[in-house]
DNA sequence: TTTATTTGTTAGTCATTGCTAACGTCCTTG
DNA sequence: CAAGGACGTTAGCAATGACTAACAAATAAA
């Protein structure tokens, strides 16, 4: 199964919720995304059958190798493309809405080519 | 009735064919993005009913005022971004695959200080 | 002229990804 | 203990946007 944006997307911000507060439920991810509960739910029954994520008794979300992967790739392109957005002068709100969205879309050479370019603009 | 991807994406592309090729049917559309004759000819019903294009007797397809006014920006952003990231150091290809996703994705601000800083990279 | 090709359309399907309604469970609180 | 809230889940729905199958009309070719 192919991994879709949203799953990335969701992949992300359990990663991010850990780092701000240890421990991620469903609740915190639809609070965080401004998402139903159903529909972080369904979401995360798809993770958790494709291997992405796990859950403990308590709800307690934990990302496998693979989800870390994605998520961590996710994060660092969010982090590098909003650093690049504000470095040509974008506020850091739009270059944060703006980022989210060119992440899921850009190919490894062109985040690289940022990356290599992040310096020198 | 919003604008939404795919449209932005039709407009854009009647632009592009219209430029090359003088006059543009669906068939050339389909055939340009690679999509069946279908997926197009649904697609220009809707764009004729929200006043986007007009269709004559032969097929043959013209943009509105509204029509050419998304066009034309969308066609500006893939101009500029491609340019943008072939300056970067991403090859030609990448780079127009690239545009043709974030095109559709940025804010207006985040548009014009690309523009802003094309030269200075 | 009769057949074949090209083009457009309608109808119906499917995947993605969000939603609300409704229900169960657990835990707190009066 | 009963009532209420928080949380998760299932079921069913809707929009977007692609697809194939099947058909109609016009044009080109045999």
């Amino acid at each position: 199964m192919n991994i879709h944006e949203s799953a990335e997307n969701y992949l992300e911000t359990i990663l991010i919720l850990k780092n701000r507060q240890g421990q991620v439920r469903s609740i915190d991810i639809a609070v965080e995304l401004d998402f139903s509960r159903p529909s972080v739910s369904v979401a995360m029954k798809k993770l958790r059958e494709s291997g992405y994520i796990e859950m403990d008794g308590n709800g307690c979300i934990t990302l496998t190798d693979e989800g870390l992967r994605i998520a961590g790739k996710m994060y660092e392109r969010h982090t590098l493309l909003s650093g690049f957005l504000i470095s040509l002068g974008v506020d850091e709100k739009t270059a944060a809405e703006d980022a989210c969205r060119i992440e899921h879309v850009i190919s490894q050479q062109t985040f690289e080519k940022i990356r290599e370019n992040l310096g020198r603009v």
